[in-house]
Order: structure tokens, then C-alpha cells, then sequence
DNA sequence: TCTGTTGCCGAAACCGGTTTCGGTAGATCA
DNA sequence: TGATCTACCGAAACCGGTTTCGGCAACAGA
């Protein structure tokens, strides 16, 4: 009884100068009473909220929708094991994204940023570079001078799922890429080419196609490709949710996805599950991304160099029903799909 | 020039006792060097940190993946306008609910809390109350006192949804409800019997089914509707994602969902969309639920009653390829299904 | 026994705001 | 013209912690 609070308040934060006989006498007490340190009264001293800031972006297409939950619970996780906590904002354009950081950095809400869906040329991170606030991205850049991030190497997915798909027997392997805006989309597209030269295979423009952002853009990229004279066997997509696009373009040509055409795509969505059949794709273990980046972070604001901060993990393959072996080779594979346009033109005409 | 901070202060946050001239200048000044109080320091004073506390379970099958993101877009949209941010945490049971709720609350990461997914014997409202936390509720209580909410009108939804079949021409019509540890649940079986009171169908226990979770349990449920003697024609769903597992069974028994049976489900999830026939449901403006959450939890925060915080909403129906006027009537449905079951049999035999 | 150390804790400054209180200048009124 | 009132602002306490500083007591060394 009757120590003064500045010594309770070292003895909490393990200073050196308080004997462990008064320290267990502190936590003991402080434990009975229940009492836990106001966070914001620490800030003020300290200047740290021990808050991680995340800004989502909700224009557009929802992009993280499938994954947030997951991708909130790893970050949450981690944080409260170093007793932080995370402040969520959302923004529905750049210039909004741009304020809601700066308010949060201005009011001190949060001591720094996790950045998921790093772009290409991004203006977060321009930002917070400019204005020294610590920051993590999910997701490489292409000036990594000064940042921190953790990856899931993409790329290597794609040239296994081409590897995978030549093993199968296929030999016209095409490719449909995300929306150029973000930075993995080109490691991915290199991904694919490295499979294509580890089997062998020469690449060819026709068989790629990109932007696709929305499932109906996957449907019209599948189906450009598979009007092709020689349309591709096996068709590798950068997301899951381009693939579920392919198939209804199957669907409308009269073909049979895992049988007729080969899918393999990439990020583990629930709706890959339920699809018929079942879709063949690179899962991402999205908690453990979260739980990642959020420790990577603290220790970063903590002053950890951004440098040391860079870590990636590896995709791991989900073997369901949409790959297998071809049944038709291309040039065959082609024919019959001229067939069912020409039956289907009939029979409209004939209406 | 040369005010003190305790002006500074009174001339931004409107006291009285401040001249205009002043306060423009105090504003001005501000601006210019893009001054913003620190929330923390406020807090230490005010006892408010300015913001909202979310706790998501992540444990089970996730409820909210599909509309969390929307529902944070209104809940930050609303809290912004306030200048109020979004706490998030996460558990993955009732114990560590309340375990995280009770650090935010200790540390005063958070203000008030807004709870989803009202349960009938809410652990999170006895924690609350007893410890005199502000809070709002998503969906009703069956418990009042002292609750603040928001809700929207299932229940009403399920009546017009029984009203919508019976003219369409349906006379046999089931209903499929959600799992019971939710409040909704009692609310949209009442709303199902107002329904068939009103079109003065009787109700029939057997064309009831209940704790459908997933889609598996709606497929399965839906099975063994279809498989009564006289099995209904029309059926209502109190959630989508029960709905779609109907497509599964409706499938396995050689009928077509739209035309052989008829679905009316409740939520407006995304997946809704791209079934095939695409499925009829009544649609929550769930950004709009989480910005009248958040700003009515913030009235609640400055004192407002909580009787004076309630408030409910409609679903809004979206018509789409899952219901319309029933092929056959419901003894001859049960034929149909009998002989397709039949012919099934026989054919697997025969291999 | 005296002098340095050391270990340990109290006292007080400090963080950046909010809020209370008191005093002064100018206006109003008798 | 003097007294009273009012509008306005400065000064200082305060919020609940953290961190610095200084001093006392115990202990070691000479």
C-alpha cells in the first residue's frame, strides 16, 4: 500500500529501479482491482495509441469481400497478443483514402497502416512516406526503398498451375490476368511465363488476356479465348473470381469444365467450393497473412528497419474437380466448339 | 496571435464566452497550419475517445463475410461524419467475446459497442449493462430494458413472401428457418404464419423446417420437403445461403427451381446473383443498418435513452428467377418427384 | 568510523488538451 | 462621474498516466 503512481506505473512497465518484492506487490494488487492503464492516458506521454490503422476501399468492385473476415481475424489476433488493437476506416476513392489516412494519422487514432492491395504506383504510400508514418503492405512494390511488406509469392503459383496442367497432358495453356492497377498482376503474368518456359512451351500472345476484374469480365476473356481457331486446352486465371466467370462461358459454348477445358486459378474463395465442379485454385491462408502484417508492423513502428520487414509465403494448391486430363486436343477441342456455335445458330434461327 | 491554449480550445469547440472575431481567427489559424487535437489528450479530459467498438465472432461458419464490408462502409461513413472512428476486434467464442469487449471497455479503446447478430440470451448485454457501457443492438431482443436497436422487418418479408406464392398460384407452401440461437429466427416463423393467415392457408407442421445454417443444411432440408407425400410448391427461406442449398436438392431430385418449386429466400447476398435460375429474395441495405447503427450509437454515447434509439427498416424484394407460378399442383409435384426417384433407382441398379 | 556506492522509491515535471475561475476593459445605467 | 454589469480572455487546475531527478537507507570498502 502507498506507493506513489509514478512508481506503481514503472513497476508495470518493468523498470529496473523497482525491487521484484514491490513489483509482485503491484501486479498483485493491479490484478485483484482489476486495473488496466487508460490507453489514451499512456499516449499521451508515450505518443502511441497502440492502434494499427486499416483503410479498406469500397467503391468499385468489393475486392477483399470473400477474405476480410479471415484477413480481420489474423490481424486482430496478433495485435491483441501485444495488447494493441485496429482502427478501421473505408474510403470510396483515392482522394478519400488519401483524407482518411491523414485524419486518423492527424487525431493520432492509429501509430501506423497496414496497406492491402498494394498498387503499382501508390498514393498511400506516398503519403506516409512523406509524413514519416510507419506502414506495411500486403503486397511487393515496385520502389521498395523505405517499405516493409509481406507477399504471397503469386507467381509461383501460376508456373506450377501451368507445370501442372502440362503434366496433365495439356499443350495450349492460356493465361487471364486481374486488373493492371495492382502490383502483383505483372509478377503473376512473369509467373506464367516462367511455367511455359520450364515446360517448354512457347508462349503466345493470343492465349493472354488481362483486366479481368469482375467474374462477367472472365466470362467474355474465356470466351474470346475459346473461339480461337486454336483455342487453349487448359486456362490458368490470377483469380478466383475471373475463373468463376469461365464458367458460365463454358456453359454457353457447350463444354464441360475439368473434361472439355482445364481451370486452375488463384486465392481460395468459399464460392470456388460450391461452383460445379468444384474449382481447382491456389488457396491464400489469409488469417496468417493478417496475423503476419500486423506484428511486422508493430515491430516496425517500434523502429525495427523496414528492410528487416520483408517476408513472403508460398500458395497452397487445392486439387479439385475443374483441372484433369484433356479430353480433345486443341486443334480438335476446336472443332467441336465451332460445331456447337454453328448447332446453336441453327437452332436460334430455326426458333 | 498570442491566445492561450485554454482559448484556443474554447474557440474550437464553441464555448460561449469567445468573441467571433476570435473564434474565425482561432478556425483560421488552425486550418492554415492543419492543426487537429490530438483524441487521446481530449480523452484523458473528456472521457471520450471518439470511438465505436465492433466485436466480430469468427469461430463457426462466418455469418457476415458477405455484407461485412458493406456494413463497414455505412458504420465508418456515419462515424467519419461525427468525426468518430471504428474499433474492430474479433473472437471466436462467447468467452473470448466477452474477455476482448472488456479489454476495449478497461482501456477505453472504446466508447460504446455495436453488437450483431442479436441472440436471444446475449452474453455481450449482461456483460454490458452490469458494467454501464453504451450499446446498440443489430436486430431485436426479446428482453427490452435499457436496449437500444436497429432492425430490419424479417419478419415482414417472410409474411410477403407466403403472400407473393399463394398469388402466384401456389397453395402448399414450406418454410425453412434460420438457426435458433438467433432472435430473428422466432420473429421470421411468426412472420411466415401472419403470412398464411393472411391468404387463409392452414398451417402444417410438417412443411416446416428449422436450424439451417449452411447451404448443406438447406439442401438437406429442402430434401425432405420435397420428399413428403404431398410436398410443397413454394417455399420461403429465412436466409439465402440456406436457399442455395436448395438448388442442390432440387437438382439430385430432377427438378427445376423457378418452375417445379418456387424460392423465396432473405438477405441479398452477392451468390444470389449468379445462381442459375438467379435466386428471388428480399435485400437488406446492410451499409445503410451499420450507418444508423453507428450514429445511433453515438446519440446513445452522449446521453440519448435508449427508448428513443429504436428503430426498424424493411427488406426490399428483388424479383428474379427463383419463383413463379407452379408448374403442377402439389399432389401431382409429389408424383413427379416420386417417379424421378424411382427412375433413379432403377437406372443405378442397372449399372 | 567515514566515505562511496548501490538499490530503491518519492516527488515533481511533463504530455496536450479541457474546464473552471477570476479579473479586466468597455458598456450601461443611475 | 461613479457604480454595476457584461463580454471576453488569461491563468491555473485538472485528467491519468510516464519519465526524470534527487535523496535516503543499506551496504561495501578502506
Amino acid at each position: 500500500m502507498g506507493l506513489t503512481k509514478g512508481t506503481v506505473s514503472r513497476a508495470l512497465n518493468g523498470y529496473p529501479d523497482i525491487s521484484d518484492r514491490t513489483r509482485h506487490r503491484v501486479a498483485r494488487a493491479a490484478e485483484e482491482m482489476g486495473y488496466r492503464p487508460l490507453a489514451h492516458a499512456q499516449a499521451i506521454r508515450t505518443g502511441r495509441v497502440r492502434s494499427i490503422g486499416l483503410v479498406l476501399q469500397v467503391n468499385e468492385h468489393d475486392a477483399h469481400g470473400p477474405f476480410l473476415t479471415e484477413f480481420l481475424a489474423g490481424v486482430t489476433r496478433a495485435a491483441s497478443a501485444e495488447n494493441w488493437t485496429l482502427a478501421v476506416s473505408t474510403a470510396d476513392s483515392d482522394r478519400d483514402m488519401i483524407e482518411t489516412i491523414e485524419r486518423l494519422v492527424n487525431e493520432r487514432k492509429a501509430d501506423g497502416f497496414i496497406l492491402p492491395r498494394t498498387r503499382s504506383d501508390d498514393p498511400r504510400v506516398t503519403y506516409l512516406r512523406e509524413h514519416g508514418v510507419p506502414f506495411i503492405l500486403f503486397g511487393r512494390t515496385r520502389v521498395p526503398a523505405g517499405c516493409a511488406w509481406f507477399d504471397i509469392l503469386g507467381e509461383h503459383a501460376m508456373r506450377d498451375a501451368v507445370v501442372r496442367l502440362y503434366r496433365l497432358g495439356h499443350r495450349a495453356i492460356a493465361f487471364v490476368n486481374a486488373g493492371e492497377e495492382y502490383n502483383f498482376t505483372r509478377l503473376r503474368h512473369q509467373g506464367y511465363l516462367d511455367g511455359l518456359a520450364q515446360v517448354g512451351l512457347h508462349p503466345r500472345e493470343e492465349y493472354v488476356r488481362g483486366n479481368v476484374r469482375k467474374s462477367e469480365d472472365g466470362r467474355r476473356a474465356t470466351e474470346s479465348l475459346l473461339r480461337l481457331p486454336v483455342p487453349p486446352t487448359g486456362i490458368v486465371f490470377a483469380t478466383d473470381e475471373g475463373a468463376l466467370g469461365a464458367y458460365n462461358a463454358a456453359r454457353s459454348l457447350g463444354l464441360e469444365i475439368g473434361r472439355d477445358v482445364s481451370v486452375i486459378a488463384y486465392d481460395g474463395i468459399p464460392e470456388g467450393k460450391y461452383a460445379q465442379p468444384r474449382l481447382t485454385t491456389f488457396s491464400v491462408d489469409t488469417r496468417a497473412a493478417g496475423a503476419s502484417l500486423a506484428s511486422m508492423l508493430i515491430q516496425r513502428i517500434r523502429g525495427a528497419a523496414p528492410e528487416d520487414l520483408r517476408q513472403t509465403a508460398p500458395a497452397q494448391l487445392m486439387v479439385r474437380g475443374s483441372d484433369g486430363a484433356p479430353r480433345y486436343g486443341a486443334e480438335e477441342l476446336g472443332h467441336r466448339i465451332a460445331g456447337n456455335l454453328n448447332f446453336r445458330k441453327q437452332w436460334e434461327k430455326h426458333k
